[in-house]
Parts: structure tokens; C-alpha cells; sequence
DNA sequence: TTGTACGCGTTATCAA
DNA sequence: TTGATAACGCGTACAA
């Protein structure tokens, strides 16, 4: 199984390794005679030139690297759907490493994508997330941020700046809030996200904002925490069920919450949204799949990717790209809340 | 942004480049003075050595190729997260390639991956499961079939002898219509898919010869192709209620088709499955998250990855390995047939 | 224990 | 229009 080269190819014409080059990538003019012999014997043998070797003289690999924590929640293979498409049509090929949100893997990732000689990376969940991030984590992506283009994905780097692109989650959560309270209710919930997890402080800070800016009271005991899983979406309307005194409507860190909260609710007998109201986050699949379909917030996840990629792409041909681009969510009413 | 190599460090260290090559890999002994000094000076500027170069003369570049048809059919991400973790602890890196079922996508990444040297592929969607895939395409595969291990998930190349990891799609369906025959259903319907997957002629045969194996009538206006998606599912629900005759339970290509023929059903008026029983296929996360909970047939589709891994990574190791493992697939009843 | 020098498969520079 | 040949960054016999 010896690999063929571009001297057995060169050999077999008899010509030089450069002229083969040259028609492989036509850099030069080739007497077209000659070039036809070469590509017989290219196809001949399926020649394919080794991107290591030419890589490591163009310093060109092509590849952009994206860390991503959990392939099974459908809001992340939606974005790197968005941004496949966006790098196919710049040339770039995406190096896709799932993280399953451990912080040694995502470092494991971020050293190998480097010594593989990514030109850009896309960093979305994990310590970019995190409210107390072990410096030495946040070093680590500062680092290699001195080499290559870094853009995060709804995530920071705190005290350190970066290139982002995020989705308005505050104003996110205002909007659903705000329809709730439009539609009468005056007792809202919060349920699931970690008190870890930047995104779900944000969230939390824009529910509690909210309540008070409508003279709405906040209870803690309709607050509750989690994780962003199905699961404990059904666990923490369980919990909510029993209070004596429940909330009219919940909103949930996203929209695997949201279903597992409606699941609970209605194993209970309860009817969605007459005896009580849910509504998700990110608007994925599942969010209108549900029966009642899911209100929930659209985060425009492919367009996070796209333009995830197109900033990685400026930012490697030294273009000037403004630190923050923050797009703006939308709110999509469904059966759930009314 | 000079990028450092070990010439560098050898510099720095007052020692030659062998010896810091040795430290790095540590494949010699090195005197602990000397090694200590190396590793302090790698430390301070954050070396990482370059993986293009090392791969070039290793000859291993530690990357298995993925190609798969859509990121946003959940049964994918679950595959190849389940391939991910196999292929972690084996010490490989996955590199994941979206085709969106374009077959000029395939040959695209199927040309770029044998040229970044990957050492195996795992061919999902497209072409392995085209009723009549053009000659073109399937040499392409069996000629780089020739260079490096393919693993073929659910798929075929007809006519030529791959490595596969298959579910028992037609036992898949059967146990399906069994249970719902069990359940008293004499007329069933049989949604989505296409002629043109292999795939779906499969649970095709299945679904006609278990009806015949149970002298029921097979009555073509029951059955009803058209694609994988969601809103195929509720278009060909919507055509079977506007029957005259229609029967009383329905077998789906998939658990997308399935939950959109649910919807259609329930936005009709109708109860599932009192009125009609659904059923689907995969088990992906969304069966079991709507309501009603649905019937389907579980792929281990996490396992399959892990196969496929495992496979790949015996033939890299030039092991013998049997051509064909087939998983059992695993009925599971819900809500939406009981 | 350490250093020299060649090879990995390309591309690019410079002559011819 | 073509051909030597020097990089690219690293690993590794072979020698010392």
C-alpha cells in the first residue's frame, strides 16, 4: 500500500516533481502536451497529494476548529449545520470536537486542533460559560488566542476580550416574560440551568428585572435550578406541583426543560398552557414538535454558526471585525402559552 | 507571529534538536539536568509541536473520517457521539463531515479526508443507501477502499464486499407490525421514506411480508412515501384521513415522520392511539419527549458508533475482522400504540 | 547521553 | 517552458 507520490508521478512522465506541481495547481504555464500526460497519470493512478506535506509549506490548512459540549442537544449541531455551510462556500473545512462539556476534554481539543494547525476556532459551552472559571482555564484560551482567531459563541472570557457572537438572552427572556405577563399571568416560575452557567445567571437577572419592573413579586421557591436536561425539567415541575401555592406559568432555561416540565405537568393530569403555561429556549426541533408546540425563543441558531465562520474568516485575512455581535432573538408564540 | 519549533527550543537549550525530539516523546533517555531544562524552556513559550510535520513522518495522523447526512436528524449526532467517546479512548479524533445528502458534498470531503490522511472512514446516508447508485460513485469508494478502511453504518456498495454495522432494519419492522398485530390493528399503514433508499425498501418488504405472513391485506393507498421529515409526516397523514377506508394504525420511516403524522392526527380532532396508532423509528430523544409518548424501535445508535470505531480501529491495526455485525434492534412501546 | 544528517511529500525560488 | 534544490517542522538511524 506504499503511497504514490509526486515522483512516481514526475518519474512516470519524465519531468520534474516541479512540473507535476505546477499542474496540480496550475501556478505556472505548462506546455499543454506535457500537462496532459501528467493528468492521465494522475488519474490513472488516483493520485491525491498529500495536504500534510502541503500544508506544512503553505501554512495553509483550511480548517477551522469548533469545541462544542453535547451533540445531543439539537441547538448545537444546528449551529455547526450553519456553519458547515458558511465555511463550504469560504473553502474551509470545519474540524468538529465534541466536548461533552468536560473542561480536560475541551483542553485536550484546544492542544490538538492547535498542533493540527487550525486557522480558526469556534468555542461554544464549557469554561466560556462558566461563572468561576479556574484561570488557568481562561489562560489557556488566551494563549492560543495570541496565535490563531478565537470566536465564542454565546460565551466570554471574563476580564479578557474577545472576539463573540451571542444572542440577546436577556432581552430573550424579557420578551418571553413579557408575554406571559401580557396574557394575564401574574405568578411566573424559572426552571432548570445551573448557578454555574453564565447564560443562566443572565437569564435569572432578566426574570427577576422583570417581575419588579411589573410589580410582580419574586418568590424563590418558584425558582429552581438544575441542569439543562429533559429529566430535570420533569424533576423540578414535580417539585413545583407540590407547593401549596404554584405558579400560573414557567419559563425554562431552554427548551429540553421546557418538555420535561410539560411532561410532568401533564402526567399529573394537568392541561398545558389552561392549568399552567411553559415556554422554552432556542427553539429547536422540538420546540414545534411538541404537542402543545412549544412557545419558546429562537436564538437564530444557524446564523450564530454562519456568522461565527464569517468572522473567522476576516480575522484570518488580518480584516478589522468588531469585537461583539450580538443578534437579536425572537420570540415565538406557540400553543404552550395560550 | 512566528510560530516556534524545535529548532528553537534546541537553541535556547544549547542542545540539538534530537534531543529536544526526545524529550518531547521521550523515546531515548535523556539526562534529567538537560531534560528539565528542555522542558522548562518548552513551557515558558508554549510549544506545541507541529502535528503536520510529525504526522508526515510518523505516518499516522490519529484521525478517523465521519461522513454523515444531516446534523439536525438527531439519530446522526447520537451515532457519532457514541463513535466519539470509542474513538477517544482508542486515541483517535474524530473528523466530522456534514454531507447534507449531497453526493458531490461525499466526494468532496471523501477527497479531502484521504488527502488529510485520515487513517479510516465511516460512510453514513447518501450514496450507501441510493437504490441505484451510479457506478461513478460507488468506485470512488471502493477505490479509496483500497488505501485505507471503510466502515459502512446501515449501507451498503453493491456488488462489492465492504466492512458494515448494520441494525436489523427488516427485523426492526417486524417486531413493529407484530405488535401492533398483537394489539388487534388488522389495517395498517405504512408512511415516509423514499424508493430511492435502500433503507426504506427494507422495512418496505418487512411490512408486506409480515402482512401477508398474517393474512392481512396489503392495500398500496396505505402506503405513502415522500422524504425523512417532519412535515412529510403530517402531508401524508393528512392524505390517509381523507380516505374513504382508512386503517387503524400506521408504521413510520422514522420518529420525525412519525411525530408529524401524530400532529396532523391530533390537529384533526383525532386521539392517539385510540382513534389512530402511530409508530416510528430510532428512538431518538424525541420519541420518548412527546406526548404522546412515542412507539418505536431503538438502533443503539450510540452502539452503533462505538462499532464502527472499534472495527475501524482493528483493520487499521491489519486484525481480521468479520465483515458484518448486525445489532438487534429493540422494540419500544409508548403511549402511542397502547 | 548527545549530535549529525537524512527523509517525510509538497511548494517555491532561481536558473537554464 | 522546465529542472534542480532549498525550505516546511519533525523523527530517527547512525555515529560519537
Amino acid at each position: 500500500m506504499e503511497s504514490i507520490t509526486v515522483y512516481d508521478i514526475a518519474r512516470e512522465a519524465n519531468v520534474s516533481v516541479a512540473t507535476v506541481s505546477r499542474v496540480l495547481n496550475d501556478t505556472a504555464p505548462v506546455r499543454t502536451s506535457t500537462r496532459l500526460k501528467i493528468m492521465a497519470i494522475i488519474e490513472k493512478h488516483k493520485f491525491q497529494p498529500n495536504a500534510l506535506a502541503r500544508s506544512l509549506v503553505n501554512k495553509k490548512t483550511g480548517m477551522i476548529g469548533v469545541l462544542f459540549p453535547d451533540s445531543t442537544n439539537m441547538f448545537f449541531p444546528e449551529v455547526f449545520g450553519g456553519a458547515e455551510r458558511a465555511a463550504q462556500k469560504l473553502g474551509y473545512t470545519l474540524f468538529l470536537c465534541n466536548t461533552f462539556s468536560n473542561c480536560s476534554r475541551e483542553s485536550e481539543y484546544l492542544n490538538s486542533l492547535c498542533e493540527r494547525q487550525v486557522e480558526g476556532l469556534i468555542f461554544m459551552g464549557g469554561r466560556i460559560n462558566a461563572q468561576h472559571c479556574p484561570d488557568a482555564l481562561v489562560q489557556e484560551v488566551v494563549d492560543i488566542q495570541k496565535k490563531i482567531p478565537i470566536v465564542l459563541i454565546n460565551g466570554s472570557l471574563p476580564g479578557h476580550p474577545c472576539y463573540r457572537v451571542k444572542t440577546d438572552e436577556y432581552l430573550g427572556t424579557q420578551l418571553i416574560m413579557q408575554h406571559l405577563i401580557d396574557r394575564g399571568h401574574r405568578s411566573i416560575g424559572f426552571l432548570g440551568g445551573t448557578a454555574e452557567t453564565t447564560t443562566t445567571l443572565e437569564k435569572l437577572q432578566a426574570y427577576k428585572r422583570t417581575l419588579s419592573a411589573n410589580n410582580l413579586s419574586y418568590r424563590k421557591e418558584w425558582v429552581r435550578l438544575g441542569d439543562f436536561s429533559m429529566s430535570c425539567g420533569s424533576t423540578l415541575m414535580q417539585q413545583l406541583l407540590t407547593l401549596p401555592n404554584r405558579p400560573t406559568a414557567v419559563i425554562c432555561i431552554n427548551d429540553y426543560v421546557a418538555i420535561g416540565a410539560m411532561k410532568a405537568a401533564i402526567s399529573q393530569g394537568m392541561h398545558i398552557p389552561e392549568d399552567i403555561a411553559v415556554a422554552g429556549f432556542d427553539d429547536t426541533q422540538l420546540a414545534s414538535a411538541m404537542n402543545p408546540e412549544l412557545t419558546t425563543v429562537s436564538q437564530h441558531s444557524e446564523q450564530l454558526g454562519r456568522q461565527a465562520v464569517s468572522i473567522l474568516s476576516q480575522l484570518i485575512q488580518k480584516e478589522k471585525v468588531k469585537k461583539l455581535t450580538v443578534l437579536e432573538p425572537k420570540l415565538i408564540v406557540r400553543q404552550s402559552t395560550q
